[in-house]
DNA sequence: GATTAACCTACGCC
DNA sequence: AGGCGTAGGTTAA
């Protein structure tokens, strides 16, 4: 096993583990008591995911975050956690609004996400209608079904599944497990993906709305999930999801970026939260008016 | 292009 | 207790 840390003073604006891997973006991680997405803060518990075959496990003690892995993370952390992004400077550029800063102010050290993009894609287009806990669970079946056993230390993990591997379910087992609707949706886009017709990864490439427009051709993948997948996967910080607590903000703060359709009042709010980094505003926004804190 | 019902179901609240 | 409304939307008319 390989370990390391990092100061959380060297990283500019902090890192809050907990608010980062609880605040809706990712359902790809994991806490080792189980807890996660109860509204329970972490002290000190570890969060688990898997990528590429690795198991990493992440927590902060005492002003220090520690990982642990089965190669060497360091690189994997860093990107998954976003630890290279200057937040101070990215809060500091952010528009001069009394929502907005209330939000930055509340949530210190909450950063974005880069999750793997299949896993990604699929947590959101299960996240139609359901709470965070909830999807949080269904995601946890999904891996624990149809994903690889990784272990570490002794410890087994399940990473989430392959297209393939999902792709091999079919839409009633999906059903028993508690997806809903959602269930012939996330077996048509895994075949999708694992025919080779095409993949998220594809977005990258793209202009911004060119990039949506792209995984709106996901089966249950809207203009929102897109946005989601596109922020918390293929690092289009601009791209703001506009879900119902966005559009509640809209409602009550930004009235006069409410142009009608999806594709207008999201370039409305792109704007109003100062562009480049708008989808960081829109994570703090979400996650400021979701809490209550 | 813009509206509108229908869709699954666990969980919180009355 | 047990019923009712809701939850980070998308699809098909």
């Amino acid at each position: 096993m390989e370990t390391g840390t990092i100061r959380l003073e060297e990283l500019s604006g902090g890192l809050d583990l907990y608010r980062t891997l609880e605040s809706g973006q990712t359902y790809l991680w994991r806490r080792a008591d189980g807890e996660m997405y109860s509204g329970t803060p972490a002290l000190g518990e570890w969060y688990v995911t898997v990528v590429d075959g690795d198991v990493i496990r992440a927590r902060t003690v005492d002003g220090v975050l520690e990982w642990q892995s089965t190669t060497d993370a360091e690189p994997t952390v860093r990107r998954l956690l976003r630890l290279d992004d200057d937040l101070e400077a990215i809060v500091d550029a952010a528009p001069d609004d009394p929502l907005l800063d209330e939000a930055y102010e509340a949530h210190r050290g909450m950063r974005l996400v880069t999750d793997p993009a299949f896993g990604t894609l699929v947590s959101f287009i299960c996240s139609a209608q359901m709470r965070v806990s909830r999807i949080h669970s269904m995601v946890s079946t999904l891996a624990r079904e149809y994903g690889d056993e990784v272990s570490l230390n002794g410890d087994t993990y399940h990473a989430f599944p392959t297209p393939a591997q999902l792709a091999s379910a079919t839409e009633a087992e999906l059903r028993d497990l508690g997806l809903g609707y959602r269930a012939p949706y996330v077996v048509r886009t895994a075949e999708m993906v694992a025919s080779g017709e095409t993949h998220p990864d594809d977005a990258r490439t793209l202009e911004y709305e060119a990039a949506r427009e792209h995984l709106c051709q996901f089966v249950g993948v809207g203009d929102k999930v897109a946005d989601c997948v596109l922020l918390f996967a293929l690092e289009f910080d601009e791209a703001v999801p506009l879900d119902t607590w966005l559009k509640t903000a809209i409602e009550e703060h930004y009235p006069h970026c409410d142009c009608g359709s999806y594709t207008e009042t999201s370039r409305a709010l792109r704007e109003e939260f100062g562009g480049e980094y708008a989808g960081y505003a829109q994570t703090y926004v979400f996650h400021h008016l979701r809490t209550g804190d």
